[in-house]
DNA sequence: GTTCGGTATCGAACGACGTTCGGTAATATA
DNA sequence: TATATTACCGAACGTCGTTCGATACCGAAC
């Protein structure tokens, strides 16, 4: 009934200062934001301390300003965090800008994708937030386009390039939150996690569990990187296959 | 610092009654629960009304008890998210029990992907919650090892058979997850919403976005379905490249 | 039949959260 | 100087997860 994500009720003037001069005169000092500033500490509050760790009362102390202030650059904390996650590709794009071009059309989807997947990994609530959202948002549009321009190269009919976009961008985005919640879940004890996941997978009937013992090493040695990029290249090669036939 | 998931303080005996005979004497009436029953309403209310539907005090009025109660057979509501997780998983992995063992060990994991896919991808709160949780949980675990095994039988090293494994859970849950918050996320308006999605992106420009419009088409008469098998079989094609290689 | 300890339930109360709202200062416009 | 617009502020509201002491139920022990 209620539909959800009501418009904003306003946006500040974009000549606005970032927040340097301001003169206190006699009375009580104010702040000055700005949404660049807004959303800007919004994203060092995430990846300092987590999803639990952005809440409106955390960020106004941070912007040395009040909590309904933010409520002028951003109409609910749902669209502080498109806006976060927004944020966020949108330097990931900028950082590999105008490396596309190598004679493999494949070879640039996977280093986009790679780059992609690196910087969600690290940071659990962009992946858990993109997740159906990255084609309604300015530059997750942009990182759409940029893999389907490889793609195109490949010179397959628009249903399975429309079909192999979206299967590479599901695979990075679904793997990436996945691995991302393990790894930096609650701290930066990596290593103790993985050992007691390790003993309890170990604790598991062999008869009952063949399989979770055959790859037992594996798993206690393995890189969530490189078993990203091993999926990945299946899938590619998948795709190569494809584009031949 | 402060270490995550705590122990629950108490579990109820086995052998309770599920709610049905219970006798009002002179005072004000109790009501009885069970682990099965808190999960299984759980459960019913997060696919009746989503995610945010489920309340501890909306559980329990449910329930017909109060919500202290709850906490007998649940620590926190993260660990009844878990196990109302789990019971998912524990009816997709029976309805889909002993129907293993074609001739083609990718044409099983094939069923059981798609299986699971379709449990999860009308649940946009499973998705988002599986995501790093698949491999900490019973049934989770049961998955993981019934798509292993069918890999096995491709005669691959340990580290090829784990990355495989990895790579096609982690497609499935991450794309199952990215469709379903797309579908079912507020409504049933499917066809509104996917028409409106459309208009966006044919509002583009077609020089800055020319896969986009390449693709547009369809994008528009896609099925969810459709394109998650597709992408699967890219993934399973690759798979068999590298098992013959 | 009374006592007693484990089992199970209850709801008031607490603190934190997202959000609203009336008010106020600063600035631009006239 | 008067007025409108822009930007900011923080008390207050309602909801949420969670805690806690109180209370009932029950079979076993005495």
């Amino acid at each position: 009934m209620a539909d959800a994500r009501t418009t904003p009720r306003g946006r500040p003037g974009e000549g606005r200062r970032t927040g340097g001069a301001r003169a206190a005169r006699g009375t009580r000092q104010r702040a000055s934001h700005s949404l660049e500033a807004v959303v800007g500490e919004a994203v060092a509050l995430l990846d300092e301390a987590g999803e639990s760790a952005l809440t409106f009362r955390a960020l106004a102390a941070r912007l040395g300003g009040g909590v309904g202030s933010i409520y002028w650059y951003v109409s609910s904390k749902d669209e502080l965090l498109d806006l976060a996650g927004d944020h966020v590709i949108a330097s990931v794009l900028a950082a590999t800008e105008g490396r596309t071009g190598a004679e493999d059309p494949l070879d640039d989807v996977r280093a986009t994708a790679v780059a992609f997947f690196d910087a969600v990994v690290v940071r659990p609530w962009l992946g858990a937030r993109f997740l159906g959202n990255t084609e309604q948002q300015p530059n997750g549009m942009r990182l759409y386009e940029r893999l389907g321009q490889q793609v195109m190269r490949l010179g397959m009919p628009p249903r399975q390039s429309f079909e192999a976009v979206s299967a590479v961008l599901g695979f990075v985005v679904g793997t990436a939150a996945d691995l991302g919640r393990q790894s930096t879940a609650h701290g930066l004890d990596r290593d103790g996690d993985l050992a007691r996941h390790v003993e309890q997978w170990r604790s598991l009937d062999e008869r009952e569990f063949p399989f979770v013992h055959f790859v037992l090493g594996e798993f206690a040695t393995h890189d969530d990187g490189e078993q990203f990029r091993a999926g990945l290249d299946l899938l590619l090669a998948g795709l190569r296959l494809q584009a031949r036939g």
